[in-house]
DNA sequence: TTGTTAAACGGAACAAGGTTCCGTATCGTA
DNA sequence: TACGATACGGAACCTTGTTCCGTTTAACAA
């Protein structure tokens, strides 16, 4: 039952490599960067990256997974670190802003409908959406907000006021998410 | 002064079938169709439809020039037959989500920043912030809606959300953007 | 009508980026 | 050390945008 078909050691070490080139590259380019730039940039072929990551999603997922968890992770604690439950989601929601809008052109990937960021979309999705569920019903519970809003709804409400939020000085996605959340509340 | 080099008729007969083929094929396969399809479509060569439109925002420009305008020209109607300044705004918005929802790819574009968007971009805010500003203003003179939200920052904001809210069950952007609008209220 | 010319046309050619494929190199193991 | 499986590299191909130039055609005067 327990396969053990351990990866060779140089497709272990080119994973490593393209990880930390793909993670700079982003950084540096935004996530829609040449795939040719991240081979290069790690040193292997093309065919390497295609190997180790099908889809440029699932590099980007590995890239970000560790930020994602966090942010996942944060919702109970601030549930529970919070009285008011509004005021938990809304600083919820700013922890994934914060995470949104200092990667260039993520948002824009989530939103996209190429089949190639379906993987994206869906890990992002699942992971994140539960947490916005709980914070949503807490404060619905709470009596301090609207109950006829989806979770995912929201999400991508959020996600798409990030679009392009990236050192734009006439536009503030912030502001706009906060008047969103405020929108939510009753009365 | 009056300058009168009238096209010669092959070319305006050529504008005009490339305007039809291209709002046709905007409809079939949205805003981001590739050229060649468009210019298939109008019988001519690809040559031709950089000759007559250098970049595709001057041909999205184009085929929606009427449909912008109007709208543009609806927020002083609203105004004027509304008692509430916050609802013809309510109202106005309603307008602008309705023509981005149904051009699909259109909100996307908007938002690109690939270069060739930028005359898309500049007409779209040149054309309709100015309204939106007199439709702000309004609502804070009457006292109904705080008033350190800038009028490029809200139609940023409403033209993000509407990016993929075409036939998508679960993303409302409708939904969003209103609750967008309750949140300006003060109170 | 016909000749001349500037305007406009078509589409081949080029550039850029994504994706596939297969001959070659390397790893792990007997 | 030899051998099979695994992984690699990058050329080649596809799609889409964009440019360029030889050819066609509309406009007009003689």
């Amino acid at each position: 039952m327990t396969e053990k078909p351990r990866k060779r050691a140089d497709a272990q070490r080119n994973e490593l490599s393209l990880l930390d080139a793909a993670a700079a590259t982003f950084v540096a380019a935004g996530v829609d960067a040449p795939v040719r730039d991240i081979a290069a940039k790690a040193g292997v072929g093309v065919g390497t990256i295609y190997r180790h990551f099908p889809t440029r999603a699932d590099l980007i997922v590995a890239v970000y997974r560790h930020q994602v968890e966090a942010c996942a992770e944060a919702g109970p604690a601030l549930l529970a670190a919070n009285t008011s439950p509004h005021a938990a989601l809304a600083q919820w929601i700013d922890l994934f802003v914060d995470f949104l809008v200092t990667k260039h052109g993520l948002a824009g990937a989530l939103r996209s409908d190429n089949a190639a960021f379906q993987t994206l979309h869906a890990y992002f999705l699942d992971r994140l959406v539960p947490v916005c569920g709980q914070l949503l019903d807490a404060a619905v519970a709470a009596g301090e907000i609207r109950d006829d809003l989806q979770p995912i709804t929201l999400m991508r409400g959020v996600g798409n006021l990030c679009i392009g939020a990236e050192n734009n000085p006439d536009y503030d996605a912030r502001r706009l998410v906060d008047l969103l959340i405020t929108g939510l509340r009753l009365k």
